[in-house]
DNA sequence: GTGTCTGCAAACCATTTGCATCGGT
DNA sequence: ACCGATGCAAATGGTTTGCAGACAC
């Protein structure tokens, strides 16, 4: 049985700014938001309810490359791609890539459940900014 | 015109020992056996080294989505697995899986230039943990 | 001798945690 | 009233950095 969890202005005010942006931001980014409509809210509440609400599903937490952890509001399948200079990330509404994980299984004595995958190139600004 | 390196023991043992290993150690391990031969080296340095060396292609760096980087003394194009678990990433002899980048492409303004792959599973301890 | 590299220790930064208090139920 | 959640601040842990002395060339 699962542990009760309440509803508190905190956590409802977290996921509805995650749901309302398409920024995948970090906790911290997150936090700076929330600040305006909640001003005494702190980080490591941040940080709890985002992972409270990913791991009740309600959200996604990407586990990029990148040296942040970023959180995502949508939960359907899609990819992500990833800008290698910004680090900023971007929605891409293709399905994740397939892979033969049976063959990658005859391969291994770990036991293989999945793959991650992650597009990575550069983002519209950190482009232009190369091109000078 | 690169910058010139120097040849120091520290750098030379750091890249046989990895070099050696097939474990995909993170800085600290590598630290610790490279001080079995160099009892006097610091983390910073193993750290400094790991960076160029791998800037200049002799190792690579990989950034799974653990925790902790690892290294890996082999450059040749192979995939990778990572335990869910414990973390502990192993080699898979297949080729990284190909992605339609063009058609990625069609679907962002970002410029797409590559997809990271990454196996997730479970490793023969973790494995067997998980049975009992 | 020049300039890179090292060891050491302190700094950094994302994330986690202990604790007293608050507030949902 | 109970117990989960919060705010605060300190702790943690991986990685980076400043600096004075050491060493490769």
């Amino acid at each position: 049985m699962n542990k009760s969890t309440r509803t508190t202005r905190q956590r409802q005010v977290i996921l509805d700014q995650l749901c309302a942006l398409s920024t995948h931001p970090t906790a911290d980014e997150l936090y700076h938001l929330v600040r305006q409509e909640l001003p005494h809210i702190s980080l490591g509440t941040v940080y709890r309810n985002l992972e409270l609400l990913s791991d009740q599903g309600l959200i996604q937490c990407l586990e990029l490359s990148g040296h942040q952890r970023r959180y995502d509001g949508s939960t359907a399948p899609h990819s992500h791609i990833r800008c290698t200079v910004c680090d900023r990330v971007a929605d891409l509404p293709i399905a994740p890539p397939q892979a033969p994980l049976a063959e990658a299984q005859r391969h291994t004595d770990f036991l293989v459940t999945g793959l991650k995958t992650e597009f990575v190139g550069l983002c519209p600004s950190c482009r232009c900014a190369k091109d000078k």
